[in-house]
DNA sequence: TATGATAGTGCAAACGTTTGCAGAGATTCA
DNA sequence: TGAATCTCTGCAAACGTTTGCACTATCATA
């Protein structure tokens, strides 16, 4: 069974089946209050029963306006940024607005080829998560004339971005309360978000008198493999960290694994805490410590900011979401010096 | 600074300047054969020095293809999912599709409606995963005259599924071999490929003469919480099982997690057997034993599928793909009966 | 030199809508 | 009864492309 490519009815079939002209129909579909009830209802009974089905398509083409927007995201298997997507797909369809999504790998040249692809469709507007382009968005407005919201990237004008540092502060504190004094850093170095973590880190150190040890500081790039590695590589230094604090949960998880495969136990022999606060990651076992992102709600910032954008608002700025150390069971009191 | 909304140039802008007809500025673009090299050239570079960017949307209209298709999903966040939306994407696009991305949250009006949002949208396809619609796909078919491709829902025609009957074997198989008799089932009601895990279960048990016991039934809906409840549920009977099987592996941790509550180890007092392998799996404390699916090749399957109905080829039909049972180490020999 | 053939280009229709404007009746008011 | 108003509808252009067909030079061939 091929299902056979029919022809799709038009308002000009409509038209002329009602004996009228395709503007009466058109208007009728949409309740013009011009046309008499009578035609309205004639019109929209003969078009639910010759199944039509609007094409949006051409309706863009004249109204210039899609009703669509495209969302870049760097990888779709990252966790954080599922709930994010359905943040950004959730308002904006109750917003009437179809979303495209495509992936760009964090490679520079791919990203600008999905939104060029994005501009051909004539999105709305276009959100961009991770993105490589950064410092020359110059080129990127001059490029794109339409809407761009980007999110974690906050020398872009309009951005959406969650409060890293206060959330890695809080984190590196909560460490030194414990009594932690060589707590390890595993980053993501690929990604310019990354600095804001950095920067509190070695702050809150440097307010506790703590002595930076570059040693301590792991380059990772933000997937479950690279924390174990970085947990191993930790492990396996001659004065090894009694607490490590990750770029995100999939780190911590990867780091988490390296500990267990040592025999050491958390938060016992080490304290682990992540960033991002996955839905796992409260189920964990043990439950991992780590700094809430609000990725859902960062979604659906990004979206309103862009349409806002789209209507030609002119008092959009950037906006920095919180964020919130959440603590369960991987930080504990810093083991006795032996 | 507001972008200030520019008007595109469009290919007649170009022909003005070039002092030629836009179907010749067309067919350049296109490298028709037919067309001066000199005449090539200039309206290209012509093209690149105004910035032009082609109107998939014209395009489409006359074309009659948008090179677009639609991916229905129940949840962005289920992880299982982000790497089949991986599949779906990055093959659409290495064949030049774009895709919708949109959710159902299974609810049937909503997938409906998003089909229908599709359709409008003129997309050449659509992919749908975990549908409600089902049985009455007649319906569908009726309404929709455009090729749909299901995604684990065999009764349709044209789908794609992971063979999860031989999966689910497996696993009762491999907790009966290690000498479990107790074993229970975490299902997900909500989800028709549910019965496949559950027919298997019940066969495996009778061959090997083992009760089937109802209260060893659990119903969930794939989701980490309810995964919870269920290995709570399941303590509190006055006979716990020895081994428990789930519908997925979020199921699987969250029961894992209530074992840990009651203090149970993993697999001593009890086994457990999830379904997906996500990536995390593995990670787990202890690796979780489940069963595979190949997510990103299944949605790769599917999209290839649904190129080829577009493609209008006639020999398309359903594909199962198969599972495959990943030992870990959260399963172990049967505890002694006491 | 007439005759085809060939290469390059333009005309105009088409895709399926929306919408400003004008026109035709019907109705109201003086 | 005529003018003015109002209600409803149709005409035609527009959105930005693609493409079949016709047309005009140009060139080679007989």
């Amino acid at each position: 069974m091929i299902k056979e490519k029919r022809k799709l009815v038009s308002i000009k079939d409509i038209a002329q089946k009602a004996g009228v002209s395709p503007s009466t129909v058109s208007r009728a579909l949409h309740n013009h209050p011009q046309i008499s009830t009578e035609t309205g209802e004639r019109v929209q009974r003969l078009a639910q029963e010759m199944g039509y089905t609007p094409s949006l398509l051409a309706r863009s083409l004249v109204t210039q306006d899609t009703a669509t927007i495209g969302l870049v995201i760097t990888y779709t298997a990252d966790p954080f940024l599922s709930r994010l997507v359905q943040g950004v797909e959730e308002t904006a369809r109750n917003n009437g607005y179809s979303v495209f999504l495509s992936s760009s790998y964090r490679d520079y040249e791919r990203e600008l080829e999905v939104v060029r692809s994005f501009h051909e469709r004539r999105t709305s507007g276009i959100i961009i998560t991770g993105s490589q382009i950064d410092t020359d968005y110059l080129e990127l407005d001059a490029r794109f004339p339409l809407p761009i919201v980007l999110i974690n990237c906050r020398t872009y004008p309009y951005s959406v971005s969650a409060d890293k540092k206060s959330g890695a502060k809080q984190a590196v504190e909560h460490l030194v309360q414990l009594g932690h004094r060589r707590i390890a850093f595993v980053s993501n170095a690929k990604l310019s978000t990354d600095r804001d973590r950095k920067t509190s880190y070695q702050q809150v150190l440097r307010k506790h008198d703590i002595p930076i040890d570059d040693t301590l500081i792991i380059e990772g790039d933000g997937m479950l493999e690279s924390g174990v590695r970085a947990g191993q590589k930790l492990l396996s230094l001659p004065q090894p960290p009694t607490a490590i604090f990750c770029f995100n949960d999939m780190t911590a998880m990867g780091v988490l694994t390296a500990l267990r495969e040592a025999d050491l136990q958390v938060p016992r022999d080490c304290s682990v805490v992540g960033f991002d606060d996955l839905e796992i990651s409260a189920y964990l076992s043990p439950p991992l410590t780590t700094v809430r992102q609000p990725c859902y709600r960062m979604g659906q910032a990004a979206i309103r900011m862009l349409l806002q954008l789209i209507r030609g608002e002119s008092d959009v700025q950037a906006e920095v979401l919180p964020t919130e150390l959440i603590v369960r069971q991987t930080t504990g009191l810093a083991p006795e010096p032996s």
